[in-house]
DNA sequence: CTGGCGCATTGATGAAGATCAATGCCCGGT
DNA sequence: ACCGGGCATTGATCTTCATCAATGCGCCAG
């Protein structure tokens, strides 16, 4: 393949890189020409400064990104001015998706960390369908664990007690965080702060003050400025009634 | 095509007999190879009765299925008995989604009503991608619709009253019920008693009974039986914030 | 060195909603 | 007509968490 030599003759940049192809990997086996097609679609990058609205909810979204690197928030807020957090992306994850399929965003989304962001053309993202089918049918599986996700916020929000909530939170950010390459075994930095901690949880800043003490007096976890340590994994895991089957990708059957 | 003679030749069974069809349609003109083959996706046709399970989360779901009538609830149970719904699936929402696609189903479904369902198999499921690639596109802008679905419920549970969150239930099920011609203009039938109500909103049974009486008593809608009627749809979607352009589906950009 | 700002921390108070328990109603079965 | 079960309804009490306000700490900019 004259493509591949070409390749191997610039610098290559490191895979992480191109998060996008790690994250669909533990789908399917990629060939090269699904690697390369991955690396092109990898649009030219923007950064963001850390706190930086990338979409805002209610205006037109025209473009499907990848995030490179950094963390963003995705949320929305109320007219009231409450917000909630809906999820974090990690590099790998969609911005833009589903807002850039409605005629106007439907949530925001701002960067947490200084961040790159790869743009994608419609043009691209469509054809995509098209010339490389079993990409499509991973981004459908990339979208059915991102759903899997979303439901266990759901039961985070409408059934679990802010103790609970935040030890699901934690282990939840550990296991993906880790899958990210962002985590040591069982420390990770978070850059969110107790006010934006408690808008991913649906409480509010001082309660959430209250159970971060609560959780180190018991000797589960501390969380001391952006730095998160577990140190009883087995009971912050029984406290939250964690099981993390549904952050775990596997291979799509009769697709590799 | 032998095929097309086949299905003209055959008593045609009404177009409302694949939703799946009728679900997809909003996002590109189907070809008839593509209505076709949607039909033909349509397996063989399981019912179940009311309050069945249909999905049971923890065992293995090997199948993707289109739920064809009646309405189904996916939800988690909690070690301590408590639940969590999740969505209410309608005509054309997939069932085993996600799912079908984890080791062993992240949710439980249940027939709320008499329910038709389609199997799918995985061979046909990702055989569409490389044959119908504009179909797995729509798939996967159907999956982004249902991500908004849950990012308004997150919305909901995290950030509004009790009293809010049963005014945009309503105001998002009149949509949605709508949409699937199951609902009149401002009256639908809602197969869910108020216990489970509480469930989707992550309340409590008397705490639902008290905020349907309030909204009986300031005029704004009626529960009765499983009857909702809407009588001030204005107070109704401002009290709820509610806007449902999170529920309206454009065609693809370049897929038409 | 020194403000000042952002954030963590803490306490006091209040409101929203859970829980528990009782009662009543409707409907289907016998 | 008579039960019985499931569900709606209601009230009393209790918990959890929000809200408000104050204080403190650390860090960055001048």
């Amino acid at each position: 393949m004259t493509q591949e030599s070409v390749l191997l003759a610039s610098p290559t940049p490191p895979v992480a890189t191109f998060p996008l192809v790690e994250k669909l990997r533990p789908y399917l086996a990629l060939s090269d020409a699904e690697v390369e097609f991955l690396g092109d679609l990898h649009g030219p990058r923007r950064k963001y400064a850390r706190h930086r609205e990338i979409i805002v909810a209610g205006r037109r979204c025209d473009h499907f990104f990848i995030l490179c690197s950094g963390i963003v928030s995705r949320y929305k807020v109320l007219p009231d001015g409450k917000r909630q957090i809906l999820d974090l992306g990690l590099p790998g994850d969609f911005i833009g998706y589903p807002s850039c399929l409605f005629d106007v965003a439907v949530n925001s989304v701002s960067s947490l960390t200084d961040v790159e962001i790869s743009a994608v053309s419609f043009a691209q993202l469509f054809s995509l369908f098209a010339r490389f089918p079993r990409i499509g049918a991973a981004l459908f599986c990339a979208s059915a664990c991102e759903l899997a996700i979303y439901n266990e916020h759901l039961v985070d929000l409408g059934r679990r007690s802010a103790y609970e909530r935040l030890a699901h939170l934690i282990l939840e950010l550990m296991v993906r965080l880790r899958v990210a390459g962002l985590a040591e075994d069982l420390s990770f930095t978070l850059p969110l702060t107790q006010e934006l901690i408690a808008d991913v949880l649906g409480l509010s800043g001082p309660h959430i003050n209250r159970m971060v003490r609560c959780l180190r007096d018991e000797g589960l976890a501390t969380i001391e400025g952006h730095r998160v340590v577990i140190h009883d994994l087995a009971s912050l895991s029984t406290l939250a009634g964690f099981d993390e089957h549904y952050l775990t990708r596997r291979p799509i059957p009769g697709l590799l």
